[in-house]
Formats: structure tokens, sequence, C-alpha cells
DNA sequence: CGCGGGCTTGACTCACTTCAAGTTGTGTGG
DNA sequence: CCACACAACTTGAAGTGAGTCAAGCCCGCG
């Protein structure tokens, strides 16, 4: 019963066993959500926050005449519900993109981490500013690169988050998400981004087989999308000791 | 003299006297930067963070062809650098739109805050993760809304932000933008951009006069790009007493 | 008076969208 | 084991929103 949230913060600091029983706090209970479910849509009042225990979720907004965007993609050990924490209704639809299972807790278990941890604070302050610089750098992408590119960050920036908690995955990953998702995530239809695959298989950046997806010249495409890795380390130098 | 600082941040919560005393230690320094001036370029390792006492900012990134995206506008009382802390190297350049006035203060006066005033740790975490709420939305804009869309996103997103100060601002603003900043914000042309703005003047959305911009039909402009208003309040019933 | 940066305008181009008609794969029921 | 339903993907043709290029304008400034 090892935990994938303790796993994932580990990463950065040596967690105290005090840290580490305030965050098991966090997992006490579980639920499970199938594929396509929404765990919750924008605009409900939400009070709890999520830790992923297994399973692929995204976040989206709608536009009023259907168009859609997707803000930002969760894997396992990601605390999801950190943006909500300045509003009382949600600011955008949680999705499971496949089973899943959630561990829910309350708002209020966050201001227990803050009077008692500094430390673990420091670490969860400095996660959610990363995660500010990888949006920043999705704005980048999204306002400034061409079809291909933005397809080949995604891949890259997919890859590079789920190397921090599996050290095994070198060069493939099994990709969860339909052509239509893939487009809502970086601003392109469903067809553009069937064209843009094929394109990029045809240049022999990347093999498609079903939903594995292997990069062939991860080098090449860093050096094409300009793609900047973000999640294997961060500075923690200043935290309070 | 009063400060910006305390003045943005006591819209959303009383401080107490030790609170005012840990915030102006942030602005026991300043420093001058004329129009147009870098303040810290991508890359650059940063060890201070800044409050803006007076002026305009923005964060930009440079892709290596030259495209530019701007991704954040800074105005008086704005706490510059939270993204930073999460890594030793600048992640955008930060460049003086206006001549501005800022006071540098190291990030490790951060930790002070942390380990002593958990109530204002919670409101500085609060403000990181509304940013992040409000970049959410900017990257919806920016993937799935049109030219016109977008610019009135970006007009109504500023004239929100300064209203938090300056309650006697009602429909207008000086904007000290040009338009090809506007653009590099958006993710548009220059060229565009002057069309776009054509096209708000004759459908009676705006008025343009010099840099002075008037919005003369704000409701329909939040209709037409499903505007959120994220700054007017945020949710403090959380935070630690 | 001339210079230069920012803005405007029009003609042309193109990356991406839209629409529509297949194809493929997969689960389901008879 | 086949039939068929359905969602996801593919492919091509046509359309369009925004980009590119280029010329001209406006205006503050040396």
């Amino acid at each position: 019963m090892s935990s994938c949230l303790i796993a994932k913060l580990s990463h950065y600091i040596d967690l105290s066993s005090d840290d580490c029983r305030l965050l098991e706090r966090l997992e006490k209970n579980e639920r499970e959500y199938s594929a396509g479910t929404d765990v919750h849509t924008i605009g409900m009042e939400v009070s709890h926050m999520h830790v992923v225990k297994s399973g692929w979720l995204y976040n989206y907004l709608d536009l009023p005449d259907g168009r859609r965007q997707i803000v930002r993609i969760h894997h396992p050990g990601d605390v999801l519900g950190l943006p909500d924490i300045a509003y009382n209704d949600a600011s955008s639809t949680l999705r499971a993109s496949t089973d899943a299972c959630l561990c829910p807790f309350p708002k209020s278990h966050m201001d227990e981490i803050f009077v008692n941890a500094p430390r673990l604070t420091a670490l969860l302050f400095t996660i959610a500013v990363r995660d500010q610089v990888v949006l920043i750098d999705m704005l980048r992408a999204t306002g400034r690169m061409s079809a291909r590119e933005r397809v080949s960050y995604l891949l890259l920036d997919l890859l590079a988050r789920l190397r921090v908690t599996n050290k095994e995955i070198t060069d493939s990953f099994k990709l969860p998400l339909n052509q239509s998702e893939i487009g809502d995530t970086v601003g392109l239809t469903n067809v553009y981004v069937s064209k843009t695959l094929k394109q990029l298989q045809s240049d022999g950046y990347i093999s498609l087989d079903n939903t594995q997806v292997r990069l062939l010249n991860e080098d090449a495409m860093i050096e094409m999308c300009d793609f900047a890795e973000r999640y294997a380390s961060i500075d923690t130098s200043w935290f309070p000791a």
C-alpha cells in the first residue's frame, strides 16, 4: 500500500514522518469513476480536492457554442483542485479520461498543512507555481506555434511527466486520449490532428500503434518545438528547514 | 507613503500588524526602470522577486525564430516572480512597458512568511492559484476564440484588474501597449490587431483615442467572449485564523 | 525639414477548418 | 459465427480567418 502522492512528492524533498502523516490523511477515502464521467462540473460548488490514485483525468472548459479547451491532464499522484482553492465554484469541469480512482479530501485539510508543516507548504506552493510555468509554456505553444509543433509539444510534455514517477519509461507510452481530445488540448480540430499525426509519422518523428505512442527521435522533436522540461527538478534550496 | 502591495492584499483580508511588518520588508528597496528595458532575461539566474510600485510591465517568451508570446501583464501592487520560485533560472523575460519603479526582495524573504504568517501564506498561495485560473482562461481564449473575441477578452481582463485598486475607473483606461504587443499577448499579428480594433470600433464595442480605450458596451463584450471576472473576490473562508 | 516608429489599408497567400463520404475496429445480440 | 451499430479515424475538396507583404499615412522629434 504505497502512496503515489508520497512517491511523487518524495521525488523533490525528504518528507518527515509528520509530513507523511498529514499526507496520508489526504488519501484516507477513495472513490471510483468510470471512463467518461465527470467528477465535478464547471460552476459547481466544490468543497473537496482530490489525489489521483489511478487513471488519467483532465480539466476542460466549454465556450457557449460548444467549442472546448482542455487545460490540464492529470496522472496518478497528482493533487487536483489547487486552482479551485481561490474560488467557491469550480472554474473548470473535471472528467475521468480512463477508469480512475480518486481520494477526495476537504479543502479545509489544507489549512492544517499551512499551520503545521511549513516545509510541506513550501513544496505544495512550489508545485502550484510549477504548474503555472507549465501553463505558460502551453500558452506560448498554443498562441504561437504551428499544428505539428503543438502536437509534438503535447507528446513531449506527457512523456516528461510520466517519467517522474516511472523510471522505466523510455520513449513510448499509452495515450488514452482520442484525436478530438488531443485537438481540444492543443487548439486544433480532430480532423487536423489526424493529418498532423500522419505527417509526424511519415516524417519519422513518431510511430503509433493503436493507443501506444513512440517518440522515434525525441531530440529532433525537442528542437522542433523548443520544448522545456519542467518536471525533473525544482528549486528547493530556499525552503524552511 | 502608502504601499500598493498592502492596498492590494487588504482588498481580500484584514492584515495584522505583524503581517504588515513582513510585507513592508518586501518594499524596503526600490529601483527605477525606463520603458522598454528588461528587468531580467529568460534563463538568467534570479535570486530576487519584485513588488511593482508604479508602471506597467510584462513577461514574455521568445521562440527560436523570433515569434513572441506575452504571458502576463503587471500593474502596481502586483508581486512578480512567484512562477520563478520553482526554478533557479527565470522562465521568461520581464520587461518594463512604461517607466516603472520596482521593489526587489530576495526569494529567501518568502520562507519567513511561510514560517511566521500562515494566514498571509494562505493569501499568497491563493493569489498564485488565482493567477493560474486567469492563465487557464487565457489559454482557453487563445486556443479556441476568434481574433475579435481574444482582443475583447484582453481589454475586459485589463479593465477588471485595474478596478481592484482603483475604484474610480468606470469604462475606460490608458493602455500603454502598442499593437504588436497586443498581438503578442493574444496570439495575433500587429496587422490583424489593427484590423480587429477597427472592426470593434465600427461595431460600436469600443472607442479609441490615442492610448485611451473606452468600452462602450461592456455587457455585450462580456457576452461575446464569455468573459469571467476573477479578481473582485476570492474564497478566504478556509484560511487559518 | 526629414527621419522613424507605429498605424492603416489592400492584395495575395496559406494553414487550418468545415463538410462529407468512406474505412476500420470493436462490442453486442441473435 | 455473423450482422450491425457505433465511435474513432482517414481522406479529399472546398472555404475562410488570419498571416504576409508592401505601400502609404500620421505624427512626434531632432
